[in-house]
DNA sequence: GATATAACAG
DNA sequence: CTGTTATATC
């Protein structure tokens, strides 16, 4: 059975619920991992009317909060707190197929790229770090990591690469970070093996207003696979124009279609 | 020329600024009074592309706000900060054919109606004094005086007399204070003077979402005039519907046309 | 209930 | 620029 699957950083589920339930409704996900819900789990709207009676999530009151929600059945798996922030930035999921989902939304860091002046620059790579060791420890096996990981790690992920050498999201240690963090599970990034080539981004800044035009975009939402599944993965796509929508988050959902 | 004014509370006039454009677009009126504008006069809009090329204003950040748009040449004739508290509560201009229009916005004066417990309530009644000194000091003349005077004097401009009679708005003391301010002007109650008999209510609490069927209005908006004018002012009227807007004011616009 | 402000975070 | 949380005001 072929599904496919959508991750978004939704940026407050309550004020965007009518946009998620248009995403479902017109492409008929199965799977929709949500980051940035803003939403205690018991206030997050139900979108089990569209087919989507299955949810898990973790959530808090006005930051982070991570869901799955889900055409086929769900088992939450667990949720870690990494380096103990107290923030809802992960929960995981099991399909009956025997699919692990791992939803995260990894910290993004502050401003300055640096961990002696910005104490949420050393979260973040701790952060990573913990995951990395996480999947060390547990080798992750039939399972899929999707979310925002608040990292473009390519030159091609970025508008301009050399621009942003020295900003959060895309310095040098912040990919190497996430790069150990891929080697340590093995995991397989998805919509790279899908579009190898060409800029691809799935974040545009508020700030501009001419995002569409000026295109400044970054790749931070990620979808990853263990090398058992990772060959079943195909039809890869950046939902660019839903960033465009009236009211918009700042992200755009990053699709994939597994044959499993 | 016969010509139409009205005057309205708009709580924000650049959140409400589509409401604003509808009601000129719809009535036509030609010189509309706003209060509660809430924004600097820099930032207020502009409504010229309407026809309203005239505008007189006091603004401050958050608070109170004043503005006359009009169609016809208005000339600022001076603004005053009674009982300096700082605020934006009048300003008044002139138009071509002599008449003066001052644009009021009185201190709400908070919830507790004793000046010993509540300093708001005693601003509100030193503000009320303040004015009437101006109108003994300085007689108007083929002058209109219109606003948020925040006071409903009669007992049918309050939904219950019995009930309000401890509730700012509507207590003695306040009611004797905006008589001896209209007294003072011989300010002639123009709304009342065309629509003598019946209930009559400009504002509706946000706090009861059925406002329409509970109805429990007051009548805090007015329309005054010198009694060299009184008796060109006919069509006095209260546009309720507008309470019932997509995300209204509180306010209704009050109306009178102006033979003159 | 509905505005505003401010500080914080993205 | 766009969210959140608070608080203050009407």
């Amino acid at each position: 059975m072929p599904f496919t699957l959508a991750t978004w950083n939704i940026n407050s589920v309550r004020l965007r619920e009518s946009l998620v339930r248009d995403l479902l409704t017109q492409t008929g996900v199965d799977v929709l991992c949500l980051q940035e819900c803003k939403s205690p789990v018991e206030k997050i709207p139900s979108f089990a009317d569209l087919g989507y009676g299955h949810a898990v999530a973790r959530g808090q009151k006005g930051y982070n909060g991570v869901a799955i929600l889900s055409k086929l059945p769900l088992e939450e798996v667990g949720a870690h707190d990494h380096v103990a922030l107290g923030h809802a930035r992960h929960v995981a999921a099991r399909l009956e197929n025997g699919v692990t989902i791992h939803n995260y939304y990894v910290p993004a860091g502050g401003d300055v790229p640096d961990r002696a002046q910005n104490e949420k620059f050393g979260q973040k790579l701790d952060y990573l770090t913990a995951m990395r060791d996480d999947f060390r420890a547990n080798r992750p096996e039939r399972a899929i990591l999707v979310g925002d990981l608040n990292i473009a790690p390519r030159e091609d992920d970025v508008w301009s690469h050399k621009q942003l050498l020295k900003v959060v999201s895309h310095t040098p240690v912040e990919v190497a970070h996430l790069a150990e963090t891929q080697e340590a599970g093995s995991w397989i990034d998805v919509t790279r093996a899908d579009i190898p080539e060409g800029q691809l981004y799935s974040w545009w800044s508020y700030r501009s207003p001419d995002w569409d035009a000026a295109d400044k975009g970054r790749r931070l939402d990620h979808v990853w696979a263990t090398p058992d599944i990772a060959n079943a993965a195909h039809s890869s796509r950046i939902l660019r124009h839903v960033r465009g929508w009236e009211k918009p988050s700042d992200h755009a959902p990053v699709l994939a279609t597994f044959d499993l």
